[in-house]
DNA sequence: CGACGTCTTGAGACACATCAACAAACGTGG
DNA sequence: CCACGTTTGTTGATGTGTCTCAAGACGTCG
């Protein structure tokens, strides 16, 4: 249903990509980085709204999200939903279903996106051989654990005007290491979305969002949000995060 | 400050502990097993209510609970906490540190406990040698991910009485698993605590236990519970978790 | 026995949800 | 390019689930 790509022979892989430093390869000698590369033979696309995998499907590769933004969500049986993650490139999707060898949760492209396939077999494989692979891995789950705890704590401990906050803020930090801008960036998801990731209602969402925007520490136009006053955001949340 | 105990020459280890089939040993073969009992050179008690690690602590072993009940506990700056899990015998405690090499929760006893020591540089030594074992580890990671992400679920779309029922069919099953009773329990952890962890006030839970009482779904004598109707308990989680 | 921590229960307050109407942006096809 | 329907976002009025504050009961342990 997705377009697959072959990787061409000479075309961009692990030991020459750009998210290098974010991705699966932090860490790893320049030497060892080019077996990565065999990792990578295929890419897949995913158009906007399209699910790059489903709840239940059995697990057999994990994804890096190249480009794109992805949004995975879990969804109980009475239809009510909870969006678990958004994934900017760099980061890995899939993770979550390794325990049970099938996906956990949907994963569903807010943009037009494309990740790199990785078979886990061959993951695993490579991750004896090169020690260093070994640890990146386990560091990039437990950093997931790290973040969900953070999580966690927002959804259990936080009001919604500290959620919202720390949403921002922990959005800004991620796109500046991508090298876009700290303070202006253009939302890839719905209120509704940043709604259910956050545990709110899109009104709750909305009116948030104006009240900062009253307050100075935004700008808002649709989804263009400008981080005027990063520190009343960071004093709004109080803490870390 | 606690009390470490070298595992004696014949003690039990990992290819002769009871918590064998729920551990870190799970789909090891016997003679790889054997192996693992390396790794256990010493063990930790930890009476009630005192520290096994604490946030910011360099983090250089993991722990595996072989008895007893941990917490573990996020702190926000300004006092607020919550609680990320409940730990029981079998399950890996510290994972969440690995990617910054540093705990970045505290873990605390509930009642007085037991764990094994795992030296991190040697897991990872041994993970290296035996593939097995590097699933394991890989495993138990990705279970907790997935348990964290139905615990954000909980608490991002759950009303409080489906939270709470979630919680005592979660430890129901966890009791039962390690052959405990899977309707009669004793909570280990105050009302509070309870809160804590389901993002709702003490009262509230305390409320909660009264109505389930009033309804016939459970028996509640102070921390002893027994659940009569786990049917209507999952009827109200309505779904998985 | 008294002192302390834990739990229960009630009354009232408040943060966020719900319901509802409208406005703005977007996409599609003529 | 415009007209149209659809999706997405804003804002207001009202409702309600959970919190807050408070008093008292229970259980535990010195």
């Amino acid at each position: 249903m997705l377009i697959r790509t072959p990787v061409a022979e000479n075309g961009t892989r692990c030991s020459t990509c750009a998210l290098g430093q974010i991705c699966l390869p932090v860490g790893i000698a320049a030497e060892d980085a080019t077996r990565m590369d065999a990792l990578v033979s295929e890419r897949v696309r995913i158009p906007r709204g399209k699910l790059l995998y489903r709840q239940g499907d059995p697990l057999t590769t994990v994804y890096g999200v190249r480009f794109g933004t992805l949004k995975t969500v879990l969804t109980l049986q009475d239809g009510r939903s909870q969006i678990t993650g958004f994934h900017l490139p760099g980061e890995i999707v899939g993770l979550d279903g390794l325990g049970k060898m099938a996906h956990v949760s949907d994963a569903i492209a807010l943009e037009d996106s494309e990740a790199c396939v990785l078979r886990f077999d061959e993951l695993q494989e490579l991750a004896r051989e090169l020690p260093s692979l070994q640890i990146q891995i386990m560091r990039l789950m437990s950093n997931e654990i790290s973040r969900d705890h953070d999580m966690l704590v927002m959804l259990g401990a936080m009001r919604a005007e500290e959620r919202l906050a720390a949403f921002l803020l922990n959005l800004s930090q991620r796109m500046s290491t991508r090298g876009y801008s700290a303070t202006e960036f253009l939302l890839r998801m719905s209120r509704e979305e940043i709604g259910s990731y956050l545990g709110l209602k899109l009104e709750t969402v909305s009116r948030l969002f104006s009240r900062f925007a009253e307050s100075g520490f935004i700008q808002v136009k649709q989804r263009q949000v400008k981080l005027v006053d990063m520190d009343a955001l960071r004093q709004l949340v109080g803490s870390r995060c």
